[in-house]
DNA sequence: CCGGTATATATCGAACCTATATATCGCTAA
DNA sequence: TTAGCGATATATAGGTTCGATATATACCGG
């Protein structure tokens, strides 16, 4: 799944620019699962627009740069509509987290302690950010991805609550950090 | 957290080639939450041998080109510690079976059956492997983030089950709509 | 004997992200 | 007051990473 056909699903809910597909990323509730970056939106945009999937218009602002609206084409529905029904790649995470909780029993308790807090307030920001949202009832698959992501960090902190005892008391009990640039001599 | 952290990371667990290296993120307990391309862990070795993070000796194999076996120096384990005490990115989430699911509406329902009993059977999957595998219990981190991968597994199964009946409802009936256009835009 | 799988290293091109540049406005705090 | 920051808006250079492929060889099943 490339950062093309997730231009092509959005611009499917509505007519946008780069910066506002950005921001569906980051806000929308495919932010629970999907992210590019303007430097692969904006080459993406203006290439689909030069293939023929996408119509530009450009609305001038007063004192801001103009603003180039995108929208689907006959061309971009047919392209859309093949890539949802091509084979779908394995759910992949990125879980940095986790990869340092492997090594719990070299870190200080403070930051094994820290980390696993931090996770749960991310989470329950999440939560929070969905409830306040409007979900859109008139969308099945929006209103299920979305209780998906909700399930999902609900599970998450179920399990870092239930657990974290098991791993805080592997950590490090005293304060050794271990390499605070203790500025070499030589 | 980039390549050669992780690199680092699966070598503090034993001396390792870069094929096992690879191996271990496909087979490991890191497959639930990290992943790397040869093209990026075989530089990443050569380069952090250049460095002096890593030793490497090469262990001559009868009839197969020869293993290179890398292992920490004390300047890799100095590194690693460095890398785990920094700031930890947030976890992401790459699901493609999310993205598509947002346009159910849009898809013959044996698709969204199909896609839904895959996500199943592949958590099932990952959940048997987790099962069968032996978990050392001398490592509380590594039996931290195993038993993490197969409570989140098991949640996801049991939201696709519970939840299902209202996405497959709403797909499309009969058969592919595959080039249907709301509107004609130019 | 042929194809598939496994071991093992290596690299190219494509895709992608991070950081930055440019420009303007409104708000806030020094 | 003015300096800095965040939001709006597009764009790209530079670096990282992925996906696919190349090169060998061995083993196993059909």
């Amino acid at each position: 799944m490339d950062v093309r056909t997730m231009c092509l699903g959005l611009l499917a809910f509505g007519d946008a620019s780069g910066y506002e597909i950005k921001k569906e990323f980051e806000q929308g509730p495919s932010r629970h699962f999907m992210d590019a970056s303007y430097g692969s939106i904006y080459p993406a945009l203006t290439k689909m627009t030069d293939e023929g999937l996408l119509a530009c218009r450009t609305e001038p602002q007063e004192k801001r740069p103009d603003k180039k609206v995108y929208s689907l084409t006959a061309e971009g529905w047919k392209a859309l509509d093949a890539a949802i029904n091509q084979p779908v790649a394995q759910d992949k995470i990125k879980s940095d987290f986790s990869f340092v909780m492997m090594f719990a029993d070299r870190l200080p308790r403070s930051r094994v302690v820290e980390l696993i807090d931090a996770q749960i307030e991310s989470s329950n920001q999440g939560i929070r950010e969905f409830e306040e949202s409007d979900v859109p009832t008139d969308n099945a698959g929006v209103s299920f991805v979305k209780r998906y992501g909700l399930a999902m960090r609900k599970a998450h902190i179920d399990f870092l609550e239930r657990n974290r005892h098991f791993i805080e008391a592997a950590a490090q009990e005293d304060m050794p950090p271990r390499f605070r640039v203790p500025e070499p001599v030589s």
